[in-house]
RNA sequence: GCACCUGUAGCUCAGGGGAUAGAGCAGUGGUUUCCGGUACCACGUGUCGGGGGUUCGAUUCCCUCCAGGUGUGCCA
């Protein structure tokens, strides 16, 4: 279905040519006066210079020409040169009811479907998921899930942090507590055992404690560099490790991200690059755009026009070992091979920022994409604490996804029991529904690129800008079509012209869904999602509070207004299935 | 040092070349013959960090300064 915007900048193009001026100023925008009308135009002002006109003129004259229209109530010009409109009821009821036949509740799938590769998920194996995941994940999967409802292919990987230093790290932690594994003897023939010698429990405690000694101790580091580098040459005692450390690891990693509703198409690596490194470093040495310096072979990614100085990408270490930009480029080699997108995108914290520069050019510099292959980056800020500094626990250490999850549930579990009579089993499934719906709706209302303060206060609260209010506002319509049915009444009328004017704004908010929703995934920004069903369930709200709809006596009409909510609802529903989550029957 | 990002109400955040810069929270007061009051309504708050420039019009674009954050070759 074509915007709303779409359509009324048809019925003034004609207008605007008609009174002689260029159809191109028939721009139109949601308007910013909602006292004065629903929409604007500001075309008459950009024509002025043009026509050595005052805008004024052209606005009345623009509105001469719109005489008789059928789809505006009114069309005013106002001081200096605005055209203001407001939509006839009956056009609007109209779109509504097309809308709701819609399948795509009058989105249009692109045109052009694109491939894209998601990059969002940035766990490490070996290493428990904490707070800094969070946001990746969630973001990633509010971008994955709005891509695809806007009808393109999105391939989400994982892309785990599995073969660099923290393997090392484990590695030679592992040996100095247990020397005698057979991993550790370089003249071992046999069959590695088949059960880990460790549990993820020791693998959590085991990777901090190495990667504080090797801060503290130049040796200690020195043994897992080189046992990172045996590692990536496929010394077997140590492959067979990595492939225990990550069979206890991925269980608990996929288990947590379910937690999140969030999920994977791939479950790949950064050693899943490893096949492709060699031809990749072997094509740049060819190709002449790699060389060595201080031991290290680097590829030059300086251009002309930067205005700072970007250093030259490393692709191997001078001890010979891979490092997170050679990973990184032969896993777009690796991407490109196997799913050929048309673009890979990832998410990642935003101080990364320099590193995908490098490795995009260098990519580009490589010829390891298509020239027409976007390589997208997307940084997303801090998580804070209501400090404003980076969120810590309360002994300063870093908190674990699980605990923050577990801590957002209990504290919903308490309100949902502080305010109803409920059985402690049901109250307890709620909290998990509407306590994730507190965590995601928290962060993705903000700004991805933007540091945010998380306050578990504030995005429990049933009032407010949060997830509880929204859904809450999803299951009071819900019971009231539950009761409509029970009734014995079926839902199958159709929308008629609005009646008052907050059930007018409310079908205007419906109207505007697919156009926030083509800019949501342009913009890669699920907090313009959040912020238009805020909206739409204040309008919704606004509507209810003077509306009785079950007593209403005009079956013609309630019939309608029950179409009305029933539409409200799937928006409402689609809206918050694109940031993540879901709604309870009850809560 | 250099580069990038951020600076909007007491707090947390939207917005963005145009008409009077908006929400929520916090505060005060109201609304119930109640379809879920965890709701709704009303009231107050701003040098949009400072200063210049472009423009008919700047909070928005450009320059500069200030403040904070981040990055700046072998971690990821």
């Amino acid at each position: 279905m074509k915007k709303i915007l779409t359509l009324i900048e048809q019925e003034l193009a004609p207008a605007f040519e008609q009174a002689g001026y260029d159809a191109g100023y028939a721009k139109v925008t949601v308007s910013n006066r909602p006292d004065l009308c629903e929409f604007q135009c500001n075309g008459a002002m950009a024509a002025a210079k043009a026509y050595k006109k005052a805008p004024i003129m052209i606005a009345g004259d623009v509105i001469a020409k719109l005489e008789g229209s059928r789809m505006f109530e009114s069309a005013q010009a106002a001081n200096p040169g605005f055209i203001n409109l407001k939509l006839s009821a009956g056009f609007l009821a109209d779109y509504l009811n097309e809308m709701r036949e819609d399948e795509n509740l009058s989105v249009e799938k692109a045109e052009h479907p694109k491939t894209i590769v998601l990059d969002y998920g940035g766990a490490n194996v070996a290493k428990p998921l904490h707070v800094g995941h969070l946001r990746p994940a969630i973001i990633g999967e509010s971008i994955k899930r709005i891509g695809r409802f806007m009808g393109h292919k999105i391939i989400g990987d994982v892309h785990l942090g599995d073969w660099g230093l923290q393997m090392g790290l484990i590695i030679v932690e592992l040996k100095e507590r247990q020397p005698d594994l057979p991993y550790f003897k370089e003249d071992f023939r046999g069959e590695y055992p088949k059960e880990a010698p460790f549990t993820i429990s020791d693998l959590e405690e085991i990777y901090p404690t190495a990667s504080k000694k090797s801060k503290e101790d130049a040796q200690y580091r020195e043994a897992a560099l080189q046992a990172t580098y045996q590692l990536q040459q496929g010394r077997p005692g140590y492959v067979a490790l990595w492939r225990h450390i990550m069979d206890v690891s991925l269980p608990d990693l996929k288990a947590n991200y379910d937690r999140l509703h969030v999920t994977f198409d791939l479950w790949k690596g950064e050693s899943d690059a490893k096949p492709y490194i060699a031809d990749m470093v072997q094509n740049m040495r060819d190709a002449g755009i790699a060389r060595e310096d201080q031991g290290a072979l680097v590829v030059d990614v300086r251009e002309e026009k930067d205005t700072k100085e970007i250093p030259p990408c490393i692709i191997l270490k001078s001890d010979g070992a891979a490092l997170y930009a050679t990973t990184d480029l032969a896993t777009i080699v690796e991407r490109m091979k196997l799913y050929q997108p048309d673009e890979i995108f990832y998410i990642t914290d935003k101080r990364q920022e320099m590193h995908f520069t490098q490795v995009f050019r260098c990519a580009r510099k490589a010829g390891l994409v298509k020239e027409d292959t976007k390589l997208t980056f997307l940084g997303f800020g801090t998580m804070n604490g209501k400090d404003g500094k980076p969120f810590k626990t309360r002994d300063g250490g870093v908190m674990r996804l699980q605990q923050l999850i577990g801590d957002i549930e209990e504290e919903m579990y308490h309100k949902i029991m502080d305010n109803h009579e409920i059985d402690p089993g049901q109250a307890r499934e709620t909290a998990k529904i509407v306590g994730l719906s507190a965590l995601k709706y928290g962060d993705l209302s903000n700004q991805a690129p933007k540091d945010y303060v998380f306050d578990i206060d504030r995005f429990t609260s049933f009032e407010g800008n949060t997830g509880p209010y929204i859904l809450y506002t999803i299951v009071r319509i819900k019971s009231i079509l539950n009761k409509y049915r029970e009734a014995g009444k079926r839902a199958d009328g159709r929308m008629m012209p609005a009646k008052s004017e907050s059930e007018k704004a409310l079908m205007l908010e419906l109207a505007r869904f697919n156009a926030m929703m083509e800019n949501a995934f342009e913009e890669a920004a699920p907090h313009k999602v959040c912020s238009y069903i805020y909206d739409l369930a204040n309008a919704f709200n606004r509507f209810y509070h003077e509306t009785k709809i079950l007593t209403e006596e005009d079956a013609a009409r309630q019939a309608a207004w029950i179409c009305l909510l029933s539409l409200t609802r799937s928006v409402l529903e689609c809206c918050i299935d694109m940031l993540g989550f879901e709604a309870p029957e009850r809560m």
